[in-house]
DNA sequence: CTGAAAGCGCTTACAG
DNA sequence: CTGAAAGCGCTTACAG
């Protein structure tokens, strides 16, 4: 079945390809008639626009790029149906993309969507493609980063206050009586790592208690890195009496590693972690986490994004955007 | 900053556009010092390639479409990871697409799709919109459905063994000794509700037992619908002494009414689930799940999907292939 | 209210 | 090995 176009669309109304363009598009200026016309036509021949040629002349694809670190993170997945969802209402399509926290394929996917001309991009950043990013913002191409920033970048952001999170768990656990608290967190070079780390030391330092190297992990962010860590905190002479987690896949590792060595939560070992997936809740005991507000981080940066694009020309934008979202202690059993 | 066409790669480089195409593309009919000349200005003016109008000229997006049903269930954000990197193995970009199992979005996704020139697309669809799905193979691009499918469509589709699936597990608390086996599972207008049901039927037939309708609980594969159910269920005069339960959806909100009524798992009530999701394993006691290989069903239907668009233009096209994969009943705790 | 023409940025026969 | 020209399927000033 050949593809059908505009001009067959013409043909079949006896009018120009411009008037069904302007139908098509639901200008005003059409004759009632004319426009009955032409609608016949494209229904009677199954007509359906080509997105591309109408794009590389319209300047606009109505398309967001979306660069996700890992859509195996559920923190990932519901920020993703969040941004979908948003970006629908507007008459946008998302783009979603996983980098899977490798800059190679977070640079392959930055140019991906640069080549396909989408309108703007969501980005939560590995922090290694800073000067793609530029390209972007050196483009006019709007860019919002969440999750994660690359400082200095001149763009509008969507963040959680990971050190107040993290100091809010920890604080909460010396407040319960623990001492020898120990840290397990991802790669220092990334802003969530970096924040939830400080967070850890603020809440040790305020209590008057001074960190221990032996007690401070550092990893990638994943499920492996997380268990490695736990078994090494559990292999020390004097393990930790509390552990900070410092995100879901992490804590999910670092739970492996408490089963296979026998540990009991709370009663060997307290255990608290930074996101609240499915399992936290359902988990025994219940795990206490502190809980981002994905979703609205999600919304919140498709509104911000969608915005810039569609006063792109206007004179005076507004200023750029770093939003921090509050994230909520929630005490359960583990602690 | 304006954008670089390759026009001004041309001028830059003292050449003709097709030149620079050629050398773009990669053509061995190319002078050396030529090739040079023309690298040299598309780095030196930072020139990259509108996609939209090589797409236009060429045909070929190398873009795949795929819809799923849900991203938040974990099933499908592990096959989407499968289909993107097989997909990026073979120079292809994926458009993932959330449809939420509502066939309005399904259908607003394939119509969007289509107009975006995708090569081709693998779908687990809704089962309504197969006049939409007939566009596609009308039009000669490749579909390929997976986990549940559309019938008489002339499509590949590769699938799991839902029937043998739901069989295993239910024959498996017969075995154990367990009455009274309910049954929480999704639509009967979708094959895995279908399946899943059937495997339920022949499982109890088998060894002698009349279903009972009062024991059958049919919702949407979501986790309230799922909690409803088992509310139900637990409600009624002799409640089940086993529960089946569809999906990992549904289970988590099996799980929850559960928990509100004080139930014990498996002294109480025994429970297996269809798929195995992180915490099925983590749960207290572990969960009896039945394992489908969802990242080898990823693999598996890329693989097809590329090949189909490779071959487009060959004679001798290889029959529909329609692969149907095991999966594994994992025993644990829970019954 | 409608049509003819130019052009978006490429690729691809066609000549030479 | 290279260039001029046509054309992919649209939208958008420009005339009328």
């Amino acid at each position: 079945m050949k593809v059908k176009t505009i001009k067959d669309v013409a043909k079949q109304a006896g009018v120009s390809i411009s008037t069904v363009s302007r139908v098509l598009n639901g200008y005003k200026n059409v004759n009632p008639e004319t426009h009955e016309l032409v609608m016949d036509a494209v229904k009677r021949i199954g007509y359906s626009p080509n997105a591309l040629a109408r794009s590389l002349r319209s300047q606009s694809t109505r398309t967001l790029g979306l660069i996700v670190n890992n859509i195996l993170n559920p923190i990932y997945s519901i920020m993703g149906q969040a941004i979908e969802d948003t970006a629908r209402n507007y008459g946008y399509q998302v783009f979603l993309c996983n980098s899977g926290a490798n800059p190679e394929y977070e640079l392959q996917y930055l140019e991906g969507l640069y080549e396909k001309k989408v309108d703007g991009i969501i980005i939560a950043p590995t922090g290694q493609n800073k000067e793609k990013l530029e390209l972007y913002v050196n483009s006019g191409i709007p860019v919002v980063q969440v999750d994660r920033y690359v400082a200095g970048l001149g763009t509008d952001a969507v963040l959680t206050d990971n050190a107040e999170g993290a100091y809010k768990l920890v604080s909460h656990m010396i407040k319960r009586g623990y001492d020898n608290i120990g840290i397990i967190v991802g790669v220092q070079t990334v802003t969530t790592g970096m924040e939830r780390m400080t967070g850890y030391f603020n809440a040790l330092a305020e209590h008057g208690f001074h960190p221990k190297s032996e007690y401070i992990k550092v990893g990638h962010f994943d499920e492996g890195t997380g268990y490695k860590a736990m078994l090494e905190l559990l292999s020390l002479p004097v393990p930790p009496r509390a552990v900070f987690v410092g995100n879901n896949l992490m804590a999910k590792g670092a739970i492996k590693a408490i089963y296979e060595k026998g540990i009991r939560i709370p009663e060997d070992l307290a255990f608290g972690m930074y996101d609240d997936p499915d399992w936290a809740e359902m988990h025994n005991p219940p795990i206490t986490v502190i809980r981002q507000p994905t979703k609205e981080i999600g919304v919140k940066a498709t509104d911000i994004l969608i915005n810039r694009i569609l006063n792109q020309s206007k004179e005076n934008q507004e200023g750029l955007k770093s939003e921090t979202v509050p994230s909520e202690l929630i005490i359960r059993k583990s602690t």
